[in-house]
DNA sequence: CGGACACTTCGGCTAAGACCGAACCATGTC
DNA sequence: GACATGGTTCGGTCTTAGCCGAAGTGTCCG
């Protein structure tokens, strides 16, 4: 029964004001140094230090030494999962009317990352453009990929390898349920690989300091010729 | 941007020892008294009593005033839904070896409560004999009820009045993701008017101090009659 | 090698909050 | 009304941990 002392554990990770905040900041699936951490959590950087020591250890950052700069990342997709979920309840649980709907969220609503794949409405209608294109089919309430036929061309043709996602060692395919459109999108390394490609095509931009993406001009045309998805 | 404040207040809710134990202690949906859960938590009363104000003042916990006992129960799904995902991130953080497998979390793994409805193998089980029935079909990766048919007769034979479930203002029904099978299974206003008409009927049994359930041989028999499943 | 930069460790301050015993309120019972 | 029972409030103690400045480690650069 320590089961319960472990959530304690975890749940005051994320219970100090300083931690959550760099959490959220790791939220968009960036890698981030322990100085700009400190900066986003508005706290000296031995604090932010120490913050950050504690995560590493409990298991929810990890972090790459790159010369004398250290990279903290959150540690996986359950971790992101765990603060989508907390998000969630706590827009929930503490309902502020000024934040329902603020024209600041719309973007946020619209388009984003969530950890290391598309979210918002931007990554409900690629899920749903691609079981249309059967590069996705649904299988048992999640998306799986369509092993042969014409959706490993459009991939490639996007410029992402299939077999190479093969390799990872993480599912190729996993499902995210999103928290502002509650549908479900694509997670995984293909979910991965796609953001990647696409922000080096130009199709969808980060924002500075924040998890929203913007889809370019570029991206909204190819996206509608391609999936027949317009957002 | 002060989401991220409130990510740290419900963490921080959940962060203490003695909290976690009580929304632990919450989880298998009963609804249990300011003394019964100070002994769960192992603190006094008074102790509790604190713990159980800002419980309910952070909006996760509920409390019904009858006679001298005050009953506190989680405040909805969304809050057992948080509190079994950070339970899943926190097995995956602290991998305890000597949690793994233990033959006593079987029984739990086998049939247990999530809050208001049925989880584990059982409520995997349950899930797919009621698509295979037709009472519920798979729709867009989410499980729905099937609204004509043969299937509200079933329901009707177990004793439970799909009509009288409608008027509730909760989703009929709604699917959740088990952690131990990692596979969707049935919660909603269907998945609780199911659990309470099993425990009615005898086909299941709740186990004290826990969340695990026990099926009957009469469940056992009735289970595999109806819908072709043992577990 | 010396200095700039990124970050961590140390030491000391301070505030928050978990905890309990005692007193207090409310409800039901005799 | 007296008394037991379930709970909360109060007052006080004590630990925990967040915070920062200063000093220390490691890395890159000239």
């Amino acid at each position: 029964m320590s089961e319960t002392l472990d959530i304690a554990r975890v749940g005051a990770l994320m219970g100090d004001p300083s931690r959550a905040s760099m959490l959220m900041a790791l939220m968009s699936g960036e890698a981030l140094t322990a100085t700009e951490l400190a900066y986003r959590a508005g706290i000296a950087l031995p604090t932010a230090s120490g913050h950050l020591a504690q995560l590493v250890d409990g298991g929810l950052l990890a972090v790459a030494k790159q010369g004398r700069h250290r990279y903290y990342r959150l540690a996986g997709p359950a971790v992101a999962h765990a603060v989508e979920t907390m998000s969630e309840l706590a827009i929930e649980v503490f309902p502020s009317p000024r934040r329902r709907v603020m024209p600041e969220d719309a973007p946020l609503r619209r388009a984003r990352t969530c950890y290391d794949h598309l979210a918002g409405r931007l990554g409900v209608a690629l899920a749903e453009g691609l079981v249309q294109r059967r590069v996705l089919r649904r299988a048992d309430g999640e998306l799986a990929l369509v092993r042969r036929g014409s959706g490993e061309e459009l991939l490639n043709a996007w410029g992402i390898d299939v077999a190479e996602l093969e390799s990872e060692r993480r599912p190729m395919v996993r499902t995210c349920i999103d928290w502002t459109e509650r549908r479900p999108h694509l997670a995984g390394a293909l979910g991965a690989a796609i953001v990647d490609r696409f922000l080096e095509t130009g199709w969808i931009r980060r924002r500075r300091d924040d998890r929203a993406v913007s889809v370019t001009p570029l991206g909204q045309r190819r996206l509608r010729e391609e999936l027949g998805v317009s957002v």
